[in-house]
DNA sequence: TCGTTGACTATTT
DNA sequence: GAAATAGCCAACG
């Protein structure tokens, strides 16, 4: 399994309500253990939201999905959604989930990270 | 095993 | 300021 993958998943998961996270952010909390490059791929990797449940061992196992790591809450360096490269993604979704949890876009549908940007996560996942 | 790719970022033109 | 370049790391063929 993943041990890098899952540490990206605690972080997103962690993510309050109303609050987003960064790629790089999230890069710099895991401290070098996994890039930016690698929280996207974090992100790709998770399946489409059913696959909760067991493995093949039939061992109990936390799968994350997309339905239980709020992957809508981590955005690039630019406040922007990185949905838009990929088109099997609705970016809307995204757009719609944010701003569903008091998230502000403005005109070009970017986020306001002075407002909106987890600030306490670097505490947080500090020990 | 090697080479390519990508939901990225920071630096340089 | 926008566009190109370099560094990054894990998955996939």
């Amino acid at each position: 399994m993943a041990g890098v993958f899952s540490k990206v998943y605690e972080i997103v998961c962690a993510i309050p309500k109303g609050k987003v996270l960064t790629y790089g952010l999230i890069s710099s909390l895991l401290e070098g253990k996994l890039s930016a490059q690698g929280v996207g791929w974090a992100l790709k990797a998770l399946p489409s939201g059913d696959d909760l449940g067991t493995n093949d061992s039939g061992e109990t196992v936390h799968t994350y999905s997309s339905q239980s790591v709020p992957w809508h809450r981590v955005i690039n360096s630019k406040g922007m959604v990185s949905t838009n490269k990929r088109p099997d993604i609705q970016k809307n979704l995204q757009k719609k989930l944010l701003e569903a949890e008091g998230v502000v876009f403005d005109s070009e549908e970017k986020i306001d990270l002075n407002k909106n940007l987890w600030l306490e996560a670097g505490s947080f996942f500090t020990p």
